[in-house]
DNA sequence: AGCGTCACGGTTGAA
DNA sequence: TTTTCAACCGTGACG
């Protein structure tokens, strides 16, 4: 059910329950964390709750990643078909092995890795569910299996987007190695620093020299975070805003670096003033642009207009179109790289 | 007053 | 096509 508008919160703000802010909001918080405002006044600012400020910060500390996590969809399987042929074998070749020896062995053998190394009891339960009458089945299979797998089984690991190639997932320094699901799509380094996606490293950079939780060396990346992995487009389309009507929250204004900006969600002088909640005015204002999220004109950030000569238009759409092209194109290009 | 954390009600998308 | 489930979301409250 797609609300009808967005909610205020307690700051005059206006959010959809359930669904992230703007990644314009969640660059912004960032921002201006890395220009020395307290997240208690970016929140009162950008009338976002502390906690989620709090949050998101934590997030950038910890990943170097403004983007929300990805919603929805089921995780990774673990239990491929790969690995229920394998489990059958060992049950096979040992009708009394254990699942934890299964386990074990999944690992020892290299079919499984730590990350996608099923569980005991998912293990059991293969057991129980597909190989229960392996007994039954195993001489009828064995004489009428064809040596190819059968046609609906696909050639490719079934849950390829989700391998975890995390040894070839260069990890950028101060990054915990994420699993491969969350980070193959991360080319590090990347110009895609907040800085530079901010378009304000001089300006930080002099102003917060020596600022480790913020350094710019962090790097982001705006690729697709949802688990229906996105495709990472040359141009930095931000996902989880996928949503007809939420899209223009995504549409991140070009510089000529092709860098998204959103300097005037502070300086922006035609920014309205915070009016009594009207939801369905201010839905409108979340879902065509972020106006809504920004204090009045007269607020202005510590350091002074030092974000202003970046312009800000987010009205103006980006190609956010291609995306679902782009998706089918990435899952292709995906499937062929692996 | 500021911040970290968590329950809550909500959305999302793969299975 | 619909349902289920488990992920995520931001808010608001608490300590």
């Amino acid at each position: 059910m797609e609300p009808a508008f967005g909610e205020v919160n307690q700051l005059g703000g206006v959010f959809v329950n359930g669904r992230p802010l703007p990644n314009a909001i969640r660059l912004r918080i960032v921002e201006l964390a890395q220009l020395g405002i307290r997240p208690c006044d970016i929140s009162r600012q950008l009338r976002v709750s502390h906690g989620c400020v709090s949050k998101i910060l934590a997030r950038y500390n910890e990943t170097g990643s403004i983007l929300p996590g990805a919603i929805g969809g089921s995780k990774p399987r673990v239990t491929t078909p790969t690995v229920v042929k394998h489990i059958r074998t060992y049950k096979q070749r040992d009708p009394g092995i254990f699942a934890w020896e299964i386990r074990d062995r999944l690992l020892a053998d290299g079919v499984c890795d730590k990350f996608n190394l099923p569980s005991v009891s998912s293990i059991s339960r293969i057991l129980r569910n597909k190989i229960g009458n392996l007994t039954q089945q195993s001489q009828y299979e064995s004489s009428k299996q064809a040596p190819h797998p059968p046609p609906h089984q696909p050639t490719l690991p079934y849950n390829h987007l989700y391998s975890y190639p995390a040894s070839k997932v260069p990890t950028p320094p101060g990054m915990h190695s994420l699993p491969g699901h969350m980070a193959m799509h991360r080319i590090w380094p990347s110009s895609h620093s907040v800085t530079d996606i901010l378009g304000i490293r001089s300006i930080t950079e002099q102003q917060i020299s020596d600022c480790p939780p913020f350094s710019s060396t962090k790097l982001e990346e705006w690729s697709a975070i949802n688990r229906t992995n996105f495709p990472p487009s040359s141009s930095p389309l931000v996902n989880g805003m996928d949503k007809p009507h939420l899209e223009p929250e995504a549409k991140y204004a070009q510089t000529q670096n092709g860098l998204p900006t959103v300097s005037s969600y502070v300086t922006a002088p035609s920014m309205p003033p915070y009016h009594p909640p009207t939801p369905a005015s201010h839905y409108t204002g979340y879902s065509a642009t972020t106006s809504a999220y920004v204090t009045g004109p007269t607020w202005q950030p510590a350091s002074g207009s030092a974000l202003s000569p970046h312009s800000c238009d987010f009205a103006s759409p980006l190609a956010f179109n291609s995306l679902t092209a782009n998706r089918d194109a990435f899952h292709s290009v995906a499937a062929s790289a692996l």
